[in-house]
RNA sequence: GCCGGGGUACCCGAGUGGUCAAAGGGGGUGGAUUCAAGCUCCUCUGCAUAUUGCUUCGCAGGUUCGAAUCCUGCCCCCGGCACCA
């Protein structure tokens, strides 16, 4: 059997792997670190391919910077805790941690499969006692130092997952995890202060490498907005009224303020009184409503008078107070001022309530102080219309600092920042997560469960399906007070599992540790990630609590850290295509195939879409690693996309892909049977091989994955069939090269290329523990080297492309060609324009160089200045650098032409092929004319 | 409405001033090899043409000796945010 037959033994080579030990991460001083990271999965029972994509891409940076010498740490673990398997405990009986594990087991296996490079003892699992300890004794920390917070205020409740939900965690007004709907509760619950990290936050993504639209999304979450807080009196009442405004140059054509419907004020203001009816169907229309259906019905305005009038901070003016729709009590104050001259919103609240319209604002310069207002202007302006001296004039960022300046005077407000991200609620009524380690007692409240008696592990005399399944556990509830000792009550609530793996990163660089979450100066020897790699899905959730949580652990002292991640890659999805109704415009479960639209009966087409159980357009890895080998599977998705751009899965290039491995796997044998043959091609395919290399790693380095693969395992094989085509056959040119080239092999596809290690005499151990050596770069006799035969083949391309034109006025298949050489003059002027613009001379200015040349002194004067602006002057800008140092260069292109004329002979399958100079005596073909530098014309017989 | 990313040949996609009629792959085509299939290798795959001419990188203009690439306006697609004060 042919090695090309042999299938790989890759079970084989992860068991070599494993057994040697190399992907143990351990802290060698005199190695540079790299921290390779996917997002730790959750463990569903079977690997898919947006799994295999994820890791086949980090696997073969972590592979590569082995190779460069690096310390990888590069560790795998399972997001076990979370309501997927809750619920299928609920639904199939059984308890979610025997679901966890035999799920974690099951995926792990087919993890293995793929031979990625992990260091497996390092596997953490969310739901292992020994990892959420550190939650729960984070969580103390927290609430020391005053981030966890308990608060009763209205939350987002999703009644299908019968929990609460974070504000991150509500898309469009339903739940992210399960599309159910989502009300609104007002409950008890913990939150973590994340905005006291805002501008953290905000700042830091100036410092990272996440792609632009990432950075994007989260400052949109951030919501950073500058403004003032400005507090409005009340007209017989010693309270006041905050507002947040970021327009406070406005302040002064404030006619009424707004309050939310649930702001605490607006009640205390409205009982008793004529407006107490109106007040409260407001409240009762707006409080059970989803705040995502709040918002959407914003547009239907709806205020109603409170009957009391607050106090304008500068001018002492009495103003309306109403209570309105449009104004949210969870964002800023709850409070508004409306300006209903230069805002949208309050102007149109004050049309349809008949409330006065003042314009404080001109949009020029010296602008009408009076002009008639049909249309809120919303711009910045001068201010005009000022009650006050020292105002009217100002414009902009200036006439804000004044207005703040005012109030700070009066103190009445001051400038501020506001946060649309609101604290993190942490609080789930679920079961599988994280025990909050709190006990309620009635005369000490919420105590926090000592560090010793940590961790709350959760119990497994639960019922589920009845609410919250722990309320169901006696053994759990019950509890001493740790502080006074009284009978108490533990906390039922579990944490977000978002908590989990907003630090896992970290436990993952001393993960065996059972004294600390980590030992401080092993994760600051790790840490920070040097590359992370994840779906887009997790941009604003996951990694901004990572982000915070790594701030806030450093504000603990636990590391030196800012951010977790430097460089961020989110891999795009991989999709296949499935019917498409183009009129309905829908996407339809690949059943409907060769079927016409279930609804409009017309034709089905086919669209690209994203794998999905429920469209049913899913490739099952297994099956294809069982069909083809985990290494071909690894190369078609390194090669059928960039690593962030959408992958289209397509059964043909799979298994073109395949053959590309089978005819790799005869690699070494066919180049291994060379002879001793020394050619003048072997100094050709010595360059060619160390330029490849250095290809290689720049694209590595880059993390442009796709054009490494196509150099190692396109690229190569065509240079080899060049070498050979043109009569190259050295042993030792091989011996020399196929270690670096396996190597190169051994990023995308490791298995096969220990066969090709194996195979080797001068290797030994295996390529996945070798370190690559840099071979030198190319040098000036290298480059002239690869011009000379590129110089080949390009004309070869020409000579084929004018062939078929040529035979037709032949009338008879050509037999012989000649190459006319350019003339040496055009040569010259070739030459002289070069390094004239390369010392930065303007092409244009190039005609007068010219005229005084030698060579354009003759009487073809004329003809030659001619030939310069018509034909030379666009060819010199053509020309790249490699081509410009051969003209440049001593190379003569008739020499090199006649050493090639047998092959090119061959390669045309002409019986002669003839090289000319042109314009010289043996020209006879009077077609010199057409001949430039690097192109001959070619004449055929 | 605002922010971000896009629109490239039959398809997927690279390309961000001249190396661009435009990489690479898929699909298609013709040929070599073979008893034959497979594998492999080579050619072609916008139009024209005895030799680089014409048209083409969403549309329309502009800058430049030169534009897929830069600028302006417009259209369309994807993602996010959105009466956020």
């Amino acid at each position: 059997m042919s090695a090309e037959t042999t299938p790989v033994d890759e079970v084989g080579w992860q068991k070599q792997w494993d057994e040697a030990e190399l992907f143990h991460a351990d802290i060698h001083s005199d190695r540079p670190k790299f921290y390779c990271l996917e997002m730790y999965p959750y463990p569903s029972g079977k690997m898919h391919m947006g799994h295999v994509r994820n890791y086949s891409i980090g696997d073969a940076v972590a592979r590569f910077k082995r190779l460069m010498g690096f310390d990888v740490l590069y560790p795998m673990g399972f997001d076990s805790f979370g309501m997927p398997a809750e619920n299928a405990a609920i639904s199939e009986g059984g308890h979610p941690h025997d679901i966890t594990e035999r799920n974690m087991a099951s995926i792990t296996e087919q993890i293995k499969r793929m031979g990625f490079s992990y260091d497996w003892r390092r596997t953490l699992k969310s739901h292992d006692p020994r990892y959420y300890k550190w939650n729960q004794w984070f969580f103390t920390k927290f609430m020391e130092n005053g981030l966890a917070t308990r608060e009763f205020s209205p939350v987002n409740w999703c009644t299908s997952c019968n929990t609460v939900l974070a504000n991150e965690q509500v898309k469009a007004g339903r739940c992210w995890r399960c599309n159910g709907p989502v009300t609104q509760k007002e409950m008890n619950q913990w939150f973590l202060d994340l905005p006291s990290y805002g501008q953290e936050l905000e700042d830091g993504l100036d410092t990272i490498g996440f792609p632009e639209h990432v950075k994007s999304l989260q400052r949109d979450w951030l919501g950073r907005s500058e403004g003032a807080n400005i507090r409005f009196g009340i007209v017989d009442d010693e309270r006041d009224i905050e507002v947040f405004t970021t327009r406070p140059d406005t302040l002064f054509g404030s006619t009424f303020v707004t309050l939310a419907p649930e702001h605490p004020l607006a009640e205390s203001l409205v009982v008793g009184t004529e407006h107490e009816a109106a007040w409260k169907a407001l409240y009762d229309e707006v409080a059970s409503m989803a705040e995502f259906d709040r918002i959407k019905n914003m547009n239907k305005k709806k205020g109603v008078f409170s009957g009391r009038y607050a106090i304008h901070p500068l001018t002492g003016e009495h103003v309306p107070i109403w209570i309105g729709n449009f104004v949210i009590a969870t964002y800023g104050t709850g409070a508004v001022m409306a300006v209903p001259a230069h805002d949208e919103r309050d102007h149109d609240f004050a049309k349809q309530y008949g409330i006065p319209i003042k314009r404080v604002l001109v949009m020029e310069e010296g602008g009408d102080a009076d002009a008639a207002m049909d249309k809120a202007e919303v711009d910045l302006g001068w201010m005009v219309n000022s009650p006050l001296e020292g105002f009217d004039g100002l414009y902009g960022s200036e006439a804000k600092q004044a207005v703040c300046d005012a109030l700070e005077k009066a103190g009445r407000g001051s400038q501020t920042i506001n946060w649309k991200i609101r604290p993190w609620l942490i609080s789930r009524q679920r079961y599988w997560g994280t025990p909050i380690p709190v006990i309620h007692c009635d005369d000490c409240g919420p105590v926090p469960v000592p560090e010793e008696d940590l961790p709350v592990e959760l119990p497994r005399d639960v019922v589920f399906g009845q609410g919250n399944p722990l309320t169901t556990s006696e053994s759990f509830l019950n509890v001493d007070c740790p502080k006074c000792g009284k009978p108490a009550r533990r906390e039922t609530d579990t944490m977000d599992t978002f908590i989990d793996s907003s630090w896992y990163f970290l436990r993952y660089t001393d993960a065996l540790n059972d004294e600390a979450a980590f030992e401080k100066t092993i994760a600051n020897h790790w840490m920070n990630v040097d590359f992370y790699c994840g779906g887009i899905e997790h941009a604003q959730m996951h990694l901004i609590y990572a982000r915070f949580m790594t701030k806030a652990l450093r504000d603990l002292g636990l590391v030196d850290v800012d951010e977790p991640f430097n460089e961020l890659l989110c891999q795009g999805m991989v999709n296949k295509s499935a019917p498409f109704c183009q009129p309905c415009g829908i996407t339809l479960p690949t059943i409907y195939e060769g079927q016409p639209c279930p609804h409009c009966d017309s034709e089905l087409g086919s669209r690209s879409a994203k794998m999905s159980k429920s469209l049913g357009n899913t490739v099952s890895p297994e099956e294809m690693i069982e069909r083809y080998g985990a290494d071909t599977v690894r190369l078609f998705i390194l090669f059928a996309a960039n690593p962030t751009a959408g992958m289209d899965w397509s059964d043909a290039a799979l298994d073109a892909n395949h053959r590309v491995m089978v005819q790799m796997r005869g690699m070494p044998e066919q180049l291994l049977a060379w002879s001793e043959t020394t050619s003048p091609m072997d100094g050709w395919l010595e360059a060619r091989f160390s330029q490849r290399v250095h290809e290689f790693v720049e694209a590595m380095e880059t993390y442009d994955l796709r054009r490494a693969v196509e150099i190692s395992h396109y690229e190569v094989i065509k240079d080899i069939n060049w070498y050979v085509r043109r009569g190259g056959q050295n042993l030792d040119v091989a011996r020399r090269w196929l270690p670096a080239w396996a190597q190169m092999v051994s990023v995308s596809t490791p298995h096969l290329a220990e066969e090709w290690w194996a195979a080797l005499d001068s290797t030994s151990g295996l390529v996945a523990g070798s370190n690559l050596s840099l071979p030198e770069s190319l040098s000036e006799a290298h480059v002239l080297t690869l011009s000379g035969e590129q110089y080949i083949r390009d004309i070869l391309d020409q000579a084929r492309k004018v062939r078929n034109v040529a035979e037709r006025h032949l009338g008879e298949p050509a037999s012989k060609a000649t190459f006319v050489v350019s003339p040496e003059w055009k040569r010259e002027m070739a030459t002289a324009a070069l390094s004239f613009i390369g010392e930065g001379g303007h092409p244009k200015q190039f005609i007068p160089v010219l005229q005084e040349l030698p060579l354009a002194q003759g009487e073809r004067k004329g003809e030659m200045m001619g030939f310069w602006g018509k034909k030379m002057l666009p060819q010199v800008f053509k020309w790249d650098d490699a081509s410009r140092a051969v003209i440049c260069s001593a190379l003569d292109e008739a020499s090199v032409l006649s050493a090639a004329s047998a092959f090119i002979a061959d390669e045309l399958q002409l019986s002669e092929v003839i090289i000319v100079l042109g314009e010289s005596e043996a020209d006879d073909t009077g077609r010199a004319g057409s001949a430039m530098p690097l192109s001959p014309a070619v004449v055929y017989a």
